[in-house]
DNA sequence: ATTATCTATAGATCTATAGATAATGC
DNA sequence: ATTATCTATAGATCTATAGATAATGC
C-alpha cells in the first residue's frame, strides 16, 4: 500500500518525487516536451536538475510517467462519473461532461493531450494504444445506443473529434485569442454555457431524424 | 512581380527556396518546432544543413514565414469561396468547408495549427495576431446572422471552438486511433459525411429555438 | 545506515558562421 | 560576375553519469 493510499505521510523523497511529476506536467504542457528544460522542472521543485535522475531513469521515462498518469486518471474520473447510469443519452452526456470538467480542472493535462494528437502516429512520446481505454468508452455508449435503436448510426470517429477536438480546443485556446475575445475557461457560466451546446451537437448528430 | 506570379521560370535559388519552404512545412508538422531538424529538411531538398542559412537567416524566421504563407493561403482560399455569398447561414456553412477542405488538402497546416494552439499565449513561435484575420472572418458572419436576428444569440467563441477544433482532430487524429477505427481524413466520402455532421451541429447551436 | 541531493563534467547534439568552391546565366 | 552550395567548425545547449556530501529517520 503505498503512503498516498494509505495516507501516511509522505517520505521526504516521496514528495520530492510527486512534486517533480507535478513541475513536469506544467512544463511539458507549456513549451513540449522537447523544449521544456529538466533545469526549469527541477528548479520548480526546488532542487538541482541531476536530482532528477535519483528518481527517474531519463527525461522520456519521466514523461511517459507521466502521460500514463493523466490516462489513468481521466479513465478513472470518467468511469466514476459514468457509474449507474445505463440509458445511451444519459452515458452519452454524462461522459462529455465528465471529459469538459476534467480539462477544465487540469489544463495541463489538455495541453499535453492536444500536443500528442498533433504529433503522427505511434513514437515514443505516444504509443498507440494510450488513450484506446478512455475512447473505447465512448464507442462503447454509441455502440449500445445505435444497437437499442436510440442513436442514428454514425460511425464513433466522428464523435470522437467532434467532442474532444472541441473540448480540447475551448480548454487550451482561451489565451489564444486575442484580447477582446478572450475568456476564463474555468469560470463555471463559460462552462455551463458550453456544456449545453456540446449536448445540442451530440443531439443534433445522434438523433434519429424526423422523430 | 514575383517569378511564381508572372509565371516566369523559376532560377535555382527560387526553386531551392520554395523546396526548403515545403520540406519545412513536412517536418514541422511531423516533429515540431523544436525536435524538426534543419538537417531533415536540407535532406529532403537535397542540400547541406548550412544551406538553408543562405535563404534563411534563422530557424526561427523559416519557421515564422512558413506560419505566415499558410494563414495568408487560408485566409485568401476562404475568402474565394465566400464571395458573391450574403445569407448568414450560406456563408457559415462555406467557410466550414471552406476551412475543411483546406486542412485535409493540406495536413501539414493542420498539424502546424494545432501545436500552435497547444502552446501558451503569445510568444516568438506563434505571435498572437495570427489567425485573427480567418477568425474574425467567423466572427463576423456570427455578428451578421446574430444581428438580422437569423442566428441565436451565441459568442462567436463557443463556435471557433467547435468548428476548427473538431476540423483540426479530423485531420490529424487518423493515424493516432488504432487500426480498427483508423480512416483515411481525404476521402470523399468521409469528408462529405463529417461535412453534413458539421453542417448539422452549426445548426443546432446557432437556429433560433422552436423555429 | 540509508536516503536524498549536490558539484562537476563528459558526451552528444544542433544552430549558425566563415571562408572556399562550384554552378549559373547574361 | 553573380549566385548557389559545400566543408569545417565554433559556440551554445542539454541530458545523463560519477562521485562527493548532506539530510533523514529508525
Amino acid at each position: 500500500m503505498s503512503a498516498v493510499s494509505s495516507g501516511r505521510k509522505l517520505t521526504k523523497g516521496e514528495a520530492t518525487r510527486r512534486a517533480i511529476l507535478i513541475a513536469a506536467e506544467q512544463r511539458f504542457a507549456e513549451f513540449g516536451y522537447d523544449a521544456a528544460r529538466l533545469e526549469m522542472i527541477a528548479e520548480d521543485v526546488g532542487i538541482r536538475q541531476a536530482g532528477i535522475f535519483y528518481y527517474f531513469p531519463s527525461k522520456l521515462e519521466l514523461f511517459q510517467e507521466l502521460t500514463g498518469r493523466i490516462h489513468t486518471d481521466l479513465l478513472a474520473f470518467t468511469q466514476s462519473r459514468l457509474s449507474g447510469a445505463t440509458d445511451p443519452w444519459e452515458r452519452l452526456m454524462l461522459l462529455t461532461e465528465a471529459w469538459l470538467d476534467f480539462m477544465v480542472a487540469r489544463p495541463s493535462a489538455a495541453r499535453i493531450i492536444l500536443r500528442s494528437c498533433a504529433n503522427a502516429s505511434s513514437n515514443d512520446l505516444y504509443p498507440e494504444t494510450y488513450s484506446s481505454d478512455v475512447l473505447s468508452l465512448l464507442r462503447g455508449i454509441i455502440r449500445e445506443g445505435i444497437s437499442s435503436g436510440r442513436f442514428t448510426n454514425v460511425d464513433s470517429m466522428y464523435l470522437v473529434n467532434l467532442l474532444s477536438g472541441s473540448i480540447l480546443h475551448y480548454v487550451c485556446n482561451a489565451e489564444q485569442l486575442a484580447d477582446e475575445h478572450a475568456y476564463r475557461p474555468e469560470d463555471p457560466v463559460e462552462v455551463g454555457t458550453f456544456k449545453s451546446i456540446l449536448r445540442k451537437t451530440a443531439r443534433a448528430v445522434l438523433e434519429i431524424e424526423g422523430r
